[in-house]
RNA sequence: GGAGAGAUGGCAGAGUGGUCGAUUGCGGCGGUCUUGAAAACCGUUGAGGUGUAACAGCCUCCGGGGGUUCGAAUCCCUCUCUCUCCGCCA
């Protein structure tokens, strides 16, 4: 959610720069001018009439005392009528707040200046590249071939469980699962992020706070009886923990990171798109979040972006980085890059890890704020990024490293699997 | 699931209708003392809105919502949550 003093004291700035995104904010900000106007011109009525009701209430008070009770009486003439005029005016205050927040929370967040348009995924800008593709025969088969070669990922018994997307992973690749895990989670730590174990289903708060509900509202999955959600990602239950919280200079920078089961709806997915495990209604990662001082968020962007990356070049898989346009940045997110390994077999660039800075959008949401030296309290920002998502990874290392002998595991997990080729 | 108790500032904990945004203690911050530290002593220490060039001023907030009253942290209703005991149970 964007600042209420930033709408209307930079109006213009704002519809320009949601333009990139393809958003016209033109109306939505014309309205909440008008409707933060008349908030603040109700609020004044009303702030004066409580005044001269409470000093007018206390000098009731103190005639009672010295039994002048007729001055009294009269005064409260004046008094109950201020109470009627208040009532009404509390109750126009209340619903100019509840508008100004309606139209505030439809906008989109602003993108960082260097973000560029475009409509979708196709206008991404491809930062980088690295390690080698490796050179597979004709025959080398999709992950989900493998999979069932294999015997490790049994998609139709997982159909039978619960339903599509929601698949059973068996024998070593179970293991190679809790190995990623394992793996991430210790590197995150060495990188001096605090491990944490989240609930996996959060409140209508949490998920306002960054910023699922409204937007992504039939993403999640909803338990109507108590009126939960499972979360889509730990961003959601970590982010929250500071969620109105006022942190000290000196507690800067924060960095978490947990590892969570995630459950996605994935309303709207069809086609190639979900074959295997290139999409699934439930599955396995790990998160890093930070919060920073504002001044230091984009510097922290680089330096998670960098971290993810070498856990992939750790996992020895090819990969590329991409800067998101404008169209295909999320509501919530300033800036973000997306990390892709590539699928050999499936020739198809996957995403396994999205790192965004939200700046200070969440953190207004969620009313994360922090002291500065002068004692002034300020939104923070907020970052973070999968590190990283389990099945794209599984599906990259299944293909890429494919060989006549069966599937070999990267030297940096052999240590927390156990042994270095499925077969 | 059944019964009971409770929800107040960073924490602990007073406050049952009239300068209570709230006594006090701890913690935090600043200072005195000290070579330095501790102790002791003194001072200071919530958030939001409105407003101002900046101060000031004014308003709101004692779990959420509603009500009674000229006036509510204090009385009433309601919701939520927490704790204790019992039951069930990984």
């Amino acid at each position: 959610m964007l600042q209420i003093n930033l709408v209307r004291e930079n109006s213009q700035l704002i519809v320009d720069r949601l333009k990139v995104r393809n958003f016209d904010a033109r109306g939505i900000v014309e309205k909440i001018i008008d409707v933060d106007a008349r908030r603040r011109e109700a609020q004044k009525n009303l702030d004066d009439n409580l005044a001269e009701s409470k000093s007018l209430a206390r000098r009731i008070g103190e005639l009672y005392k010295s039994g002048k009770k007729e001055e009294a009486e009269k005064i409260k003439e004046r008094t109950t009528r201020l109470k009627h005029i208040n009532k009404d005016l509390q109750q126009k205050l209340e619903q100019y707040k509840v508008d100004q927040e309606d139209l505030l929370i439809r906008l989109p967040n602003i993108p960082h200046e260097t973000v560029t348009p475009g409509d979708s995924e196709d206008d991404n800008q491809v930062v980088s590249e690295s390690g080698t593709i490796p050179g597979l025969t004709d025959t080398a088969l999709p992950h989900w071939e493998l999979a069932a070669k294999f015997d490790i990922v049994d998609f139709e018994t997982g159909n039978k469980i619960t339903g599509a997307g929601f698949p059973l992973y068996k024998g070593k690749v179970a293991k190679l699962q809790r190995a990623l895990v394992s793996f991430f989670l210790d590197k995150a730590m060495e990188a001096g992020y605090a491990e944490y174990q989240v609930p996996l289903i959060v409140n209508r708060d949490s998920a306002f706070g960054t910023g699922q509900l409204p937007d992504k509202d039939g993403q999640m999955y909803h338990i109507p009886s108590d009126n939960l959600f499972l979360i889509p990602t730990s961003e959601v239950p970590l982010t929250n923990i500071f969620r109105d919280v006022i942190l000290e200079e000196r507690d800067f920078p924060v960095k978490c990171t947990a590892y969570s089961t995630c459950f996605r709806r994935e309303a709207g997915s069809y086609g190639k798109d979900v074959k295997g495990l290139n999409r699934l209604h439930q599955f396995d990662k790990v998160e890093i979040v930070q919060v920073v001082k504002p001044e230091e968020s984009y510097k922290v962007l680089d330096e998670m972006v960098k971290y993810v990356g070498k856990l992939i070049d750790l996992l020895e898989l090819p990969y590329r980085i991409t800067k998101l346009c404008g169209g295909d940045l999320g509501f919530a997110a300033s800036m973000t890059y997306d990390m892709e390994v590539f699928s050999t077999a499936q020739k198809k660039w996957l995403e396994v890890s999205s790192i965004s800075n939200f700046e200070s959008f969440q953190a207004n949401r969620m009313k994360l704020r922090y002291r500065d030296g002068q004692g002034k309290i300020n939104l923070a920002h907020t970052l973070n990024g999968s590190a990283l998502a389990l099945p794209r990874i599984i599906a990259a290392l299944l293909e890429n490293n494919q060989t006549e002998n069966g599937i070999n595991i990267p030297g940096v997990l052999v240590p927390y699997t156990g042994f270095e080729i499925i077969n």
